[in-house]
DNA sequence: CTTATTATGGATAACATAGGTCTACAATAA
DNA sequence: TTATTGTAGACCTATGTTATCCATAATAAG
């Protein structure tokens, strides 16, 4: 269980994006040179994060790619589901089993539809927990967090010269 | 990214066992008819259990498998990092790229060791905060844990007869 | 000691996915 | 119109997952 490449591509990308919101455009030149990812492969990625309006992309002479919305309202979350997709992290393959019949059914017998998560297989439960938790930490950092930590770091050397 | 479906067979077979503590031994022919997989290969599974101290193993008549440990002190994490592995879960696949020397270095120039974490990539830093994350919620729950919530179950279902 | 039973470990294979390249095509600013 | 830049698709290879089968080792019971 590993993040993709792909992944930390993306994040990289667009924080050298947000980096250089001053010129309009980036082009993948730049951005392949920058991360050290070839350009064939590096555009794939920006175009699945364009058709996800993460970014923008303009083509022709003095085209290139721009952050579709403020850096603040990019987060890790966005770009990771982008990438990795929006399957659940994890799946009960086989709910049909004599151990699901015990683990998510002996307390849900005839018509308990009252409670409609009650029959759900206990592990399936804590792992889905799990990743909801995962996910809210993922939401609370952005590429604008990422870039005031940078500044942080940046001004705080400049201090001890 | 996903966890595996070997996963799911371990967490699942453990439980099995923890339920059946009372006979003890349980063969790998019960196993895979609870969970309905084929004995060869979870039997492989279990020799990875096994080699990780989290079951114990008798060959022979009457052998099987039996927890190595009490149930609570097995929790979801051991049993991920036995099957998935101990990689990190996010890993910035080029280090030396331009990207970095701005956000990890930018702040480290000379002879900066007393701070250790300090030229860590910021991406990365994040990345692996959510994964200390995950893992704190995934301490925190143990085979036992599952079995408790099971009796709950059980006996609330009971009590509404 | 022999035998039936059970787990172990190696070899192998089908299949999916990740990671990556290349090329023809579409859009656009100068 | 043309040079430049992004898009989309075909294509390839390596690796990991999910599995199966078989020979071997260990063990309890007879």
């Amino acid at each position: 269980m590993q993040f993709s490449k792909s992944t930390d591509y993306a994040l990289h990308a667009l924080i050298h994006l947000g980096h250089s919101e001053r010129c309009n455009n980036v082009g993948i030149k730049e951005l392949s040179g920058a991360l050290g990812v070839s350009e064939s492969y590096l555009s794939k990625i920006m175009s699945k994060l364009r058709q996800d309006g993460i970014v923008r992309a303009v083509p022709g002479v003095k085209g290139g790619y721009e952050l579709a919305r403020p850096a603040d309202q990019i987060t890790f979350l966005d770009v990771i589901q982008v990438i990795e997709g929006r399957q659940q992290l994890f799946e009960c393959s086989n709910s049909s089993s004599r151990q699901h019949l015990l683990l998510a059914e002996e307390g849900a017998a005839q018509g308990d539809q009252e409670r409609p998560g009650k029959n759900e297989c206990l592990v399936e439960k804590v792992m889905n927990g799990a990743e909801q938790h995962l996910y809210q930490y993922l939401r609370e950092h952005t590429v604008q967090s990422i870039l005031n930590e940078a500044f942080k770091r940046c001004k705080h050397e400049a201090n001890k010269k």
